[in-house]
DNA sequence: TTAGGTTTGGTAATCGATTGCATTTTTGCT
DNA sequence: AGCAAAAATGCAATCGATTACCAAACCTAA
């Protein structure tokens, strides 16, 4: 039940004022060697310990910050979240976790808890697709990074990968192994995120000369189960398709998996690339192919940009767009034909 | 740049006093219904929100909780979080995160962060070995509570898995199964869980009345490199095992990895359990044996414990110790003999 | 000796909210 | 109308630290 210490218990102690004690803690020039050392001593023997929270409500700065994701028990994210600790906590700042389950409405209620719980910052993978409610966050002042999915608000810094560019790659990959009939199993394009890797996918078939087959196209929610009913539905169609690429790893896999139940090779009948380098795409017995995001360079990468925004607190607000290009790792599931 | 409204403005609006807004927010019944009226008005009207930080000074609570893990980006630790996480956060707690990376001096580091942070309370799963360390957060009365790696310490409560009775089912299942010469790969005894893991396994044994080979007992971390290299050392004993029983999904996986590039069959040949029901286990073409620890449930009783705790904070200590029991999960690893 | 400069340390306000106690206002009753 | 009881509000301390401004004490040089 130990009573924390103050500086006004190390003052008394002392005949000092928690002033001098206040100063002498903090090497304040003002203060001479001899008192200084006292107080010090006295600190340590009566286990003094600075209080954060009056030192947050004087400074009016927390060192917390928000980070709100869809969930933390994926790889993908829990890696971002190890890259933005790893480079957070040296600087003293301590990561605040929030789950939103792609639900707007806990999304909104999460970024209003971590607002008025004073936090310096909110690094945020968001499911809305409006800047409404990010404006509250803008106009209390308080620095707003998105990472992955991002949405497009003036003078708001990001992290993101070129899903373009991953769409693209993938693509083009299957298009060079020489597969022709391509189709594509993606998220919501309603997220900026699946938006992009589906132009990407666009602008490789068409650089390649090859014709877009709507029938191709489906969109659809990350899991195993969406992946094999792509494939059902995929596979009665005339020319049926003998590629896929897909936005999720999940969805790639439970194509796999069916394509497999149905008596087809991968990759021989029909190649598979999956999106997000989750581990089990590795593990495999027959690999997968994928695109790797690199969380963690992304989770580090969000963190700097936040720890620089607060550095020009004063200044001019900045933006700063920051694109990681994302990496093709052709596996077992596309390797030959 | 919106100046954050505080009560005093509501007051002087209004011509009163800060001690009636007060008053007037937190429904005391002092207060009359036409100034209630007239304060909540002019607080929406003025976009007040209360600061958090100075609540917490005041009250000496700040609604944070942390949470020490060895990292953050595996399923487990994942699933752990999001159950304390769900738990928490209706209640108005905050989770905080720190990862150790099994690192000894950083789980003393963030011990120390946390508790100047003015955490209300300490959930962790430890990599220490003694209980020096957590002295000081019993001297500070701040709430303790281990789950999944802990120690036994008067007064301190912890929720866990029966690892003793995971060890001991994985082992009798290979047992029923047939396999009589079973191997044991598992991580520093030194951790609880670890050594109970590695009992529960020798009972098994003992009560089926096989002997216990030493040489088929391997200490090491848990890695697919590591799962290897067991294999590649049990399989040149004489008699060599036929079965395995691992106290992690990555050494089950490397195992069964290096036992089919040796030209294994698995499990006719050698049979294979791991331990944690990680994702990739079910996903593989051959899926894989494991025990599941109920993460989800594990964070969310945490978490549960540490509210009771918080709640009878006033009256003597209490120690709850909260034991799930973990469930073999038989997949074709160890289906048939 | 004295004006002026340096050190060193103290005083008191501040951050934003809560709350025991005192005071004022209102109400109810005779 | 008079007055005690009840209701509503104000005053000021408190949580723990920081810091602008002020005030001693000491020193230095003319």
């Amino acid at each position: 039940m130990a009573k924390k210490t103050t500086i006004y218990d190390i003052a008394k102690e002392l005949n000092i004022t928690a002033a001098t004690v206040s100063r002498a803690l903090n090497n304040n020039p003002k203060i001479s060697e001899a008192t200084r050392a006292l107080v010090l001593e006295a600190a340590s023997k009566m286990n003094y310990e600075q209080n954060k929270l009056a030192l947050a409500l004087k400074r009016g700065r927390s060192h917390n910050v928000g980070v709100v994701v869809p969930r933390v028990d994926s790889n993908f994210f829990g890696s971002v979240i190890r890259g933005i600790e790893e480079e957070l906590n040296p600087h003293g700042y301590h990561v605040i976790i929030c789950q939103t389950h792609e639900s707007t409405e806990r999304e909104s209620a999460n970024i209003e808890t971590l607002l008025n719980a004073q936090v310096d910052g909110i690094l945020i993978s968001t499911s809305y697709t409006e800047t409404k409610p990010f404006k509250k966050v803008i106009d209390k002042n308080v620095p707003l990074i998105f990472f992955d999915r991002k949405l497009q608000m003036d003078g708001v810094s990001s992290v993101t990968i070129n899903d373009f560019e991953g769409g693209y790659k993938a693509t083009k990959h299957l298009i060079d192994m020489g597969y022709k009939r391509i189709a594509h199993v993606g998220g919501d394009r309603s997220l900026l995120i699946y938006k992009d890797r589906f132009s990407g996918y666009k602008q490789a078939l068409l650089d390649a000369g090859l014709e877009i087959n709507e029938s191709y196209i489906i969109e659809t929610k990350s899991s195993l189960q969406n992946g094999a009913m792509a494939i059902q539905s995929l596979i009665n169609l005339d020319p049926k398709p003998n590629a896929l690429v897909s936005s999720s790893d999940f969805v790639a896999l439970g194509a796999i998996q069916e394509l497999k139940r149905l008596g087809y090779n991968v990759p021989q009948d029909f190649a598979v690339v999956g999106f997000s380098n989750e581990p089990f795409t590795k593990f495999m017995e027959s690999t997968i192919s994928t695109v790797n995001q690199f969380p963690l360079e992304m989770g580090r990468m969000t963190a700097k940009v936040f720890l620089e925004q607060i550095k020009n607190a004063s200044k001019v607000k900045i933006e700063k767009k920051v694109v990681l290009d994302p990496e093709l790792i052709v596996r077992d599931s596309s390797k030959s034909k």
